[in-house]
DNA sequence: TCATTTCATCATGAGGATATGATCTTTGGA
DNA sequence: TCCAAAGATCATATCCTCATGATGAAATGA
């Protein structure tokens, strides 16, 4: 369902969802807590940085931290940054054969299901998600 | 959603499903209709075939065609040859933090979405979709 | 000012998905 | 029997995701 990209920057954001609202950690922690190459999260970390999720700040002392509460951090604005989220874009066939003008038979049944994994997304909060 | 590969053997049953029943579609003519290079098709419809979805003939005549009616195809049955298509296997973190036995706050929610998306792609028949 | 810490970036590569073209195998009919 | 049609298979190429290691740039504090 989703990419390993967009997990790993899902799971690096609710391991900054669960320590103290300002506290910041460094790439290093959270590539040991998460098992993963450190500039591999560094990159990820950077995506989401520039998109406002994190803050980052260099030198001693620095590292990452939510750009705002968890309770206001949708989990879509994190892993919409890696997959494409979107409801039925397209349908089941690439759009050749189907839209909304000329719907198949099965487009709106389809619709609805796609509209739900969507409302999922972006209704969820990291703050839910971390419990 | 889908993968490319998932869509054009979707693509290409549907077209399958379109013709009268018992009569063959040359890859040929498949790949001109649903323009998609001859031997990345064939390809395809191999799969297809040996998953018992589609029969295919040899020799002056053959082609390929439906083992059964569209009716009694469900989209998964397609599909779920190329892509793996599993009711929340794993949880959206990869089943690192969280799973059925420990379910985190938004689990269950989460396990409902997708078990619709895959009821979907196992009762919508390919007759539905061809209209 | 300089060394250390930390984030930011670059260069490289493995592996899978997506193709593409050439060749082999089977089959029916002339 | 042999040829042509049609599916099956093989060899190769391209691009993207995932990943790794080395290096650059900024900030802090001594």
């Amino acid at each position: 369902m989703l990419s390993q990209t967009a997990q790993y920057a899902l799971r690096a954001a609710l391991h900054l969802a669960s320590v103290k609202p300002g506290e910041v950690t460094d790439v290093a922690e959270l590539a040991r807590s998460l098992n993963l190459p450190r500039n591999y999260l560094s990159k990820i970390l950077y995506q989401l940085t520039q998109a406002g999720v994190l803050l980052s700040t260099r030198g001693k002392g620095g590292g990452f931290r939510l750009a705002r509460p968890a309770e206001r951090i949708a989990v879509l604005d994190v892993v919409g940054l890696f997959d494409d989220i979107q409801p039925r874009r397209q349908c089941l066939l690439g759009r050749v054969a189907c839209s909304d003008a000329k719907p198949c038979a099965a487009h709106h049944r389809w619709s609805e299901v796609s509209e739900r994994v969507v409302a999922f997304f972006r209704e969820t909060t990291l703050a839910e998600l971390a419990q």
